[in-house]
DNA sequence: ACTATGAATGAACGATTGTTCACTCGTTGC
DNA sequence: GCAACGAGTGAACAATCGTTCATTCATAGT
């Protein structure tokens, strides 16, 4: 009787609060990942989520605050990977450095759509303030983190020559770049080949703990 | 008599056709910085320009032909900057990587407004081949060019543990990651730690042709 | 000094934006 | 089975979007 209801499988027509809040932030990464940024709007987000116009402002006030959730659904959701892969993480410094570098290119997180999500917002931070409150949100935590393993593996090294805010600065920037290259050019950048170079830079990084296939090196 | 023209020194009723065309394109990257580029329109723009709104229409037809033609002036101008730096630096294969490298990290190009650009259409080429195809421009040339001097320096090494295809994109990776940082937190990434972040990332990556300070080792 | 030229304007257009709200309709408790 | 509730709807709203074009005005040629 019902038909077409585009991604989603049951369509009760009342669904509980948080499943449809939910739904919405979906349809609007999907909205953002093929309209863009500039090209999303109510209308479709609302017709991506297979409902209608007014849903939005019934669910969220307005547009700027689902935009809002949605880009702190993905940074919640970064973090969220991002603390349990680290307490899974065995103990040693090279274990988590490893861990951390392996979130990053975890397939949840390289979704092409959650990418797209991430950059969008990311090149708007510079005139949104709100936005940047929200990255970050992420990045401190991140940064603090892996400069402090930076740190503890340089002493433990030790690599005398090696600035730790410089290394830990250059592990995350390239994480971002990597992350550009798999939004911008999906063919040539996998997840796998990320990871590769990711590790193959730790390796000429910290080459007492890391070895050039991406393993570690045991005491 | 003439009063409060905004970022215009002298500003004659009719200007020549080319430098109209230079101007708006100037007063479009500053709207994209400081509204991004959801929030540029065709009335931000022409008033950032201090002209009227139907300027646009006159000297492009229309305002996506305007985005883009803004979008070709910063391709266009990272690759002139791109070439001449090349052709000034040496012969040699680290001179010139050690040259590419900087460019990357130019007042020019690092300027605040043009990454605003930069990450602007970066973020929207998944849902626009149009904006992709002037991006993957940029990207071809540079690569295969940072191939071919990565692939020189690991036979010259040798570094027979190198892959030269990921040492390249992990190189070209860093550099976006970095103007990354530069556009979304100035204060703690600046141009001077780029460079160094850069270097230093080089010299663990080839330590018989780069030292720890970013100096070059002559043969 | 006067006219011809074309660059620049800005009021007006239809289309689309985000938002509102009177309404419809499925669900739940009695 | 019926009434009460609330989730969801979509026509209508003012505001703003990109675009058009008749008009204005500075400049150059004679």
């Amino acid at each position: 009787m019902n038909d077409s209801e585009p991604h989603t499988t049951s369509q009760n027509r009342t669904e509980p609060r948080e499943k449809r809040r939910l739904q919405l932030i979906m349809a609007t990464m999907r909205s953002i990942a093929s309209h863009s940024l500039s090209g999303t709007t109510v209308s479709t987000v609302s017709k991506e989520a297979g409902l209608s116009r007014g849903i939005i402002n019934l669910h969220f006030q307005s547009k700027e605050k689902l935009l809002l959730e949605t880009l702190a659904y993905v940074v919640d959701e970064y973090k969220a990977l991002w603390e349990t892969t680290l307490e899974k993480a065995g103990n040693s410094n090279t274990e988590q450095l490893t861990a951390l570098i392996k979130v990053d290119f975890h397939r949840s997180v390289c979704d092409r759509d959650k990418l797209a999500v991430w950059f969008a917002f990311w090149s708007e931070t510079k005139s949104r303030p709100t936005y940047r409150k929200l990255c970050a949100d992420r990045d401190r935590a991140y940064d603090s983190m892996i400069l402090e393993l930076c740190t503890q593996i340089i002493t433990e090294g030790p690599y005398s020559h090696i600035d730790p805010e410089s290394a830990a600065r250059g592990l995350s920037a390239l994480s971002e770049g990597l992350w550009l290259d798999m939004l911008a050019n999906p063919r040539s950048m996998t997840r796998k080949q990320a990871v590769k170079i990711s590790m193959a830079n730790l390796s000429h990084l910290f080459p007492k703990h890391f070895t050039s296939k991406g393993e570690v090196i045991e005491k």
